[in-house]
DNA sequence: CCCGATCCAGAAAGCGCTTTCCATCACTCG
DNA sequence: CGAGTGATGGAAAGCGCTTTCTGGATCGGG
């Protein structure tokens, strides 16, 4: 049906290995010679047929991103940014093509994309999220990662740890400075004089949880060895959907524990925790500080725009894209580290001066 | 290195055809052929190479999604939820991949991102996004289609217009009610009390532009023959971003003439609206209320909550996976519309009495 | 009890491309 | 002026899987 590499050759008049060569370069063709199989192919409208190619090569042009949900803001931009670095900018055709996988944070459903895109013989794999630290998993996935990549895959974590695999093996780790963003968050909002400060929490058992909580108790036990205990009370762990962080304050509102601010796992979880607040009839900031992470775009059209950390995520994705396609060489160690950056905006105030219960 | 369907064979004690079969189904094996065949397959690890089979069955599992930028959550949500629906829910191992590309509503990126997913030999194409009115990229457009659909690739146009190919090609048009929403939101407006409508469009040439654009102005038209015409002055094209509705709506307020209220292309652009207007003092809904379109999560989270049109991108996203694997027949006529639903929140409200020049 | 029908499984021919391994050919050097 | 050399292009062997096409058993009906 469709036309192929033979054909084109026939018409130029020469062997399929000659139109191969020209298509393919790094091996010297007369100038002719390319000419006709070049003006073969326009003629023909020749189209190469990748998975041909893929089995010869042995490697394809796919490069397999693994997110919780591509609909999420965190994750759309990681990945949109992902796809746009993944051929080099400024002019040429784009050459690789980026298969997005929803995992919803599933181990079975990641290893299951794994195996498809293992079995494609992706060119590159990113797996970006918060993990499940769940040693069953993360020994699975260790083995799986190992073997990918040393079949050829390269390996990007990103916002995720790292994995423990041999040093030569193309696997490379991007994370966030989610800790000191969380510290710096909470240090904002002991500056301003909060002293009971709730925290929601993301999901338990995610390295990303792990890590902004901790950031953030460290800022609270830099300020006052016993505030971390005693912010205990305030401190419940939702997920980082909207509805989490809605349900999790009308459930801290109902404990009737008095508190004067609330920190959110993220934006998305932040505006749950403002309608909730709202509904209760607090304002925002008078009433009750409120402080976000990721600095999703929505959040500075958020009522009042949300105080919140920036993650980088697009730096983030054009990174990934050029590690996973071996454009930038892996950094020593394999980990990068990237900063993230206080945004204070308007949901963030000094507390109400007479100590209110909400 | 990687384990292939040979080594299973011979490990099983059969020939690769009968691996082959037991595999894909779809042939007569005996019972303990196939236990023994299951065995070897568990115990040597095979991971099918999907290059070869879609190299021998002249077809891939890949499925390829053409959005403007996934990042935004119009075509996130589109996105997710297509890629979600394109395994039969419930139970099963995920087969078919999403591949995601990013356009920006170029139709070179287009053309670019179909050569290579023709290619691949997709078993199916989902274009999304608001077309280029562009005649000749139309053509050229309609005939890679045709070509594509004739090759067995099924074809879905996700919120732009259907392109013209013959009956008993597999191409599929999933529609959004545009028009009508528009018409009802202007209606709502109009019922509230205003006259001096602003409009800020979309980019110019583009479907969606042309069908919200024609359902406001339907409704003008139809509360009073003059308005469209009154209002020709109010209307500004500009982009689906937040960006353009800032910035087209400074450039309303710098032209001084009155209105009471905004409607804007979309969402994004309506949070840029309404950032716009209150820098300039104004209050929403008070003073000037604003509009929307499409209902993103984050409409019901702006400062005030934002009246909308719902667009139900989550089961458009679902039935186009249904259409593009085939698990769901060509609806008559190839065209499926998709309702929406006027959301009246917060930010609009009566205009004010003393009819202010904003 | 023989023969066509029915089951299963193997042999082998590709699918369309890449990539050695060779064969030329025109030169250039000694 | 013959052999060595580099630049080109062709032949052909796969890459790993699917899918006819065949053929040997097994089975039921006349």
């Amino acid at each position: 049906m469709a036309v192929t590499l033979a054909e084109v050759a026939v018409r130029a008049g020469v062997s399929p290995a000659t139109v191969s060569r020209v298509l393919n370069g790094g091996y010297p063709v007369a100038g002719d010679t390319r000419t006709r199989v070049e003006r073969a192919v326009e003629e023909l409208g020749y189209i190469a047929n990748a998975s041909a190619r893929a089995l010869a090569a042995a490697t394809s042009d796919l490069v397999g991103i693994l997110v919780h949900d591509i609909a999420d803001g965190y994750f759309g931009i990681l990945a949109g940014s992902l796809q746009g670095a993944l051929d080099p900018a400024g002019g040429g055709e784009p050459r690789r093509l980026a298969v997005v996988c929803n995992t919803q944070g599933a181990p079975a459903a990641e290893t299951a994309y794994l195996t498809l895109l293992e079995g494609q013989r992706a060119g590159g794999v990113v797996l970006t999220g918060a993990a499940a630290e769940d040693p069953e998993h993360t020994a699975a996935l260790t083995l799986r990662v190992a073997r990918m990549a040393a079949a050829g895959t390269r390996v990007v974590l990103c916002g995720r740890p790292p994995v423990p695999v041999p040093e030569a093996l193309p696997v490379a780790t991007v994370v966030f400075d989610d800790r000191g963003g969380a510290f710096r968050l909470a240090e904002h909002l002991l500056t301003l004089g909060h002293r009971r400060i709730a925290y929601i929490a993301g999901p338990p058992g995610r390295s990303t949880t792990r890590e902004r909580l901790a950031g953030h108790r460290e800022a609270l036990r830099r300020h006052d060895p016993a505030l971390p205990e005693a912010c205990d009370a305030l401190t419940v762990h939702a997920g980082f959907e909207r509805s989490a962080g809605y349900d999790a304050t009308r459930e801290l509102l109902r404990r009737g524990e008095p508190f004067t601010a609330v920190a959110a796992a993220n934006d998305t979880a932040a505006a749950g925790v403002a309608a909730a607040l709202r509904e209760a009839g607090l304002r925002i900031p008078e009433d009750v500080s409120v402080t976000g992470f990721d600095d999703l775009p929505f959040s500075q059209d958020t009522a009042p725009a949300l105080t919140t950390v920036r993650v980088p995520l697009r730096e983030a994705g054009a990174l990934a894209a050029q590690l996973v396609t071996g454009r930038r060489p892996l950094p020593p160690g394999g980990i990068t580290t990237l900063p993230t950056e206080l945004m204070v905006r308007a949901s963030t105030a000094p507390p109400p001066p007479a100590r209110r219960t909400p």
